[in-house]
DNA sequence: CTGAAAGCGCTTACAG
DNA sequence: CTGAAAGCGCTTACAG
């Protein structure tokens, strides 16, 4: 019970306390073998009885490798990062890897910073959770360190492992939702300028030819200039919305809302990531799903190959769509009771 | 642009090539005096040219000291739990601390073994943000390494900082602001068995004596008796409800909206803790805001201070009342336009 | 201002 | 099965 903060015991002092040498301290408390039963027992209790711990750093010095992995997220504030996270942690739990997570601020600045500050930790791996990394950054440190993206940078470099989810299926799953209730006039509210955003784009485009509609006229960048349309009225109001992320499709139904239009009598909405928030939100939000976890376990076990000399690769993971409350016929019947 | 993850150079190698001494480059490359300015150029060149790095391990090992910080989390999905890393983390960059945080998941068994993990690593000092982390852990732990608890665990041991805030205050405001608004007959929605929600219960009723009101007869644990009591019309069902917490908040109003009952004109609902959420749902959810990132900030500084050998402290801050559009009078009358 | 030496606490061959 | 020695890459006194 006395402070131990003063001096740390070392194999040392084990040693001598179990009579014997440094060395079989060293494999004793390793659960090596080439040590005797009874030695071994006298060794791990003089150990016990001193509260010896092994100094990571001497002995990632003389391995060569920490067991370490950092995580680099875009924002941890962002519930889809947060479960990819999860996925890694829970991966690497297995791999007896030790993972340290830390917050980019979604600003390329902080996120250099912060990368550069656990690149001095020496960790063997890193995750990058981001959809807007910094390609060149990324290649910097992916010729130093194996490297995997969760997410969808532009011109990321074959250095650089990757997982994302497949963008054209998770919009043509919600466009092809919207037309199966009969909905006809159908907007797009674009999210950012993100790769992923823009490839959610076009699959709604693509999607929308294909089935031989028009994309709406307007395609309103901003959530309240499309409530201003449904709301006026015209006979070519969209009546349906698919969203190029759930932060949108929240505002857009709060905005929706706040005017007086109901959602989804009047409006339908579909979001994509299916945040925690959009099955406790009134409505409900329909949205896309993403494997999140598994793409953490995706990433964790893609790094833990390249730690071992692979090379990297790229992993496409297919999206579902989670149907709740936000979605209806257009004539404003509930989908469900 | 060759891969370099092969031979690290090392400090020999930076000092062969610039043809002086191991000591003068481990001097010029942490920028020390007693360096010519010409040395120290050549040296700096030849470290760059090399692409030299230092190697944190040896570095940690021989100065005994990593500069690094570990942060466990309770649950990094709560908006909560992560401002409060965010306070962390921007507070360590002043003082040059690499923060490493980790997520426990909300059991005692993860964040132990995550702890352990972190702890193998090294780190200086531990933050522990967890209203109801064990207190016998935290004390094993905290007589080995300086540690602070933001968060309001019970029976802390007086080796541990802690930070929190004053869930009294917090509490008395919001059943305050309901009686202004002319309520009486609230209610209250307890959360978990943590201490700080038997603090913020404990509060509810100590602030409804004051004011000469009795406790709602029935404290319903779960929103859907509440809802039911509601919906009931009873002469005696409470008008409105201050929560242990947004997350109860938040199913609370589900709850209430899918029976078809009005928020706020059938009932009023205060939250707690005013996640991102409470502003983004509708209503928009009037909540009890603590100063998450302050807090966080805090506690890196008590942390640094218990590194450089202070003691323990123990501080308080104050919540404040965030309005929104989830409490209007009881009349129904809407409290903003 | 500069260099040679010792040592941080561990692991890893290598002898016995 | 056990011990003595070298070395991981750095920093820190200590001489010159």
């Amino acid at each position: 019970m006395k402070d131990q903060r003063e001096h740390r015991p070392t194999i040392h002092d084990v040693a001598a306390e179990a009579g014997v040498s440094k060395s079989l301290v060293s494999l004793a408390v390793r659960g090596e073998n080439g040590v005797g039963a009874q030695t071994r027992a006298r060794i791990l209790d003089a150990a016990d009885r001193l509260g010896y711990r092994s100094n990571p750093w001497a002995r990632s010095l003389v391995r060569g490798r920490s067991q370490t992995i950092a995580v680099l997220v875009d924002d941890l504030r962002s519930g889809y990062h947060t479960d990819v996270v999860h996925g890694v942690e829970d991966a690497a739990d297995s791999s007896a890897m030790t993972v340290m997570v830390a917050d980019g601020r979604r600003d390329r600045d902080v996120l250099r910073a912060r990368l550069e500050r656990m690149l001095a930790l020496g960790p063997e791996g890193i995750v990058i959770v981001s959809g807007e990394a910094d390609a060149a950054m990324i290649g910097d440190i992916a010729r130093r360190v194996p490297l995997v993206v969760v997410g969808r940078p532009t011109d990321l470099p074959p250095e650089a492992g990757q997982v994302h989810n497949d963008d054209r299926v998770g919009m043509r799953l919600a466009v092809h939702h919207l037309t199966a209730l009969g909905h006809r006039r159908i907007a797009h509210l674009p999210g950012s300028p993100r790769p992923a955003a823009a490839a959610r784009r076009e699959s709604y485009g693509a999607t929308m030819a294909e089935l031989g509609l028009e994309e709406h006229a307007a395609v309103p960048a901003d959530p309240q200039a499309l409530v201003a349309a449904v709301g006026s009225g015209s006979a070519d109001a969209p009546t349906a919305v698919c969203c190029a992320n759930d932060r949108i499709a929240v505002e857009l139904i709060g905005r929706a809302l706040d005017a007086g239009l109901e959602v989804p009598a009047r409006l339908s909405v579909v979001g994509y990531d299916n945040l925690d928030f959009a099955a406790q939100m009134r409505p409900a939000l329909t949205s896309v799903d993403q494997p999140r976890r598994t793409m953490g376990a995706f990433a964790l076990q893609q790094l833990a190959e390249m730690i071992g000399g692979a090379s990297a690769r790229h992993e496409v993971v297919t999206p579902t769509l989670v149907l709740r409350d936000s979605t209806a016929p257009p004539d404003g019947r509930p989908r469900r009771s």
